[in-house]
DNA sequence: ATGGTAGAAGGTCTA
């Protein structure tokens, strides 16, 4: 069983490349950050031809989130709780069923950019990163299978940065990011590329400014984190690196994890 | 030190 995550930055303006890597990589889950269209606009039809079940938490311009399967899912959870006056769809989490393997709950997030920092905008992210730690612990108290999968705009460790001196500052790499990202993490998950990879660079977004990507001036900032009932079934994780070479592509590439 | 690019939108804002 192969989950992955794909920030496809507007699913409007890449969805044609963001299907050439649906017909190759063929996840049985997928989740999908910066939709950036309300649920209405997406292309569920395109999905759904291609034997998934769709579910959407859109918003118009910024943001948005997808959850596509394969298999049957159930217990829809559009929002991160914690926090009613946050209106931004960043979060999308479900039950999934799959034919042959006990079921698996995924949630889809799109963590908070963060900046300037500091500023109200970081504020707002190390908020988010607390209310998902305690999303994480109620979901740990179920103990099933679980992947929280997507940007978490959070570079883990200086190797997953191109020049991490260059980006001590930035809301992406601060010692108070890392730290709320450990925190997280040292509830008990695992990083699922970090665990199959340990000393490779695997990063998963290139700016499209400055040539970044032609320099390999990467970061990682997008994870597969298992819970661990979900890290005893991992097999194999990667980045799909290709696809950030192609024509007019995002400036994320898609992460995966295979599950026996 | 600045601005470089991309997307949604048709203002700038977000990244």
């Amino acid at each position: 069983m192969k989950i992955a995550t794909y920030n496809v930055n507007s699913i409007g303006a890449h969805l044609t490349r963001v299907l050439e890597w649906f017909d190759e990589a063929r996840p049985d889950i997928a989740v999908l950050q910066e939709i950036k269209c309300v649920d209405e606009k997406f292309p569920a039809g395109e999905f759904e031809d291609r034997g998934y079940n769709v579910a959407v938490h859109g918003q118009k311009t910024y943001n948005g989130v997808a959850l596509l399967s394969k298999y049957p899912f159930e217990e829809v959870k559009k929002g991160l709780p914690g926090d009613e006056a946050d209106d931004h769809a960043r979060y999308i989490e479900a039950m999934v069923f799959p034919a042959e393997a006990k079921p698996v709950r995924i949630a889809g997030i799109y963590l908070p950019n963060g900046n300037p920092a500091p500023g109200p905008k970081y504020d707002y992210k190390l908020k988010w990163m607390k209310r998902l730690k305690a999303r994480a612990e109620e979901l740990l108290a179920f103990e099933d299978a679980f992947v929280l999968a997507g940007d978490f705009n959070v570079v883990p460790q200086a190797e997953d940065v191109y020049d991490p001196h260059e980006w001590e500052g930035d809301a992406l790499y601060r010692p108070e990011t890392r730290a709320a990202f450990r925190e997280i993490l040292y509830l008990g998950l695992t990083d699922a590329i970090r665990q199959i990879n340990p000393m490779g660079v695997s990063y998963t977004f290139w700016d499209y400014q400055r040539g970044a990507w032609e320099k390999d001036h990467g970061l990682r900032i997008d994870h597969l984190l298992l819970s661990p009932q979900a890290a005893d079934r991992l097999k194999d994780a990667g980045v799909d690196r290709a696809a950030r070479g192609k024509e007019k592509p995002s400036d994320h590439t898609p992460v995966w994890a295979e599950f026996r």
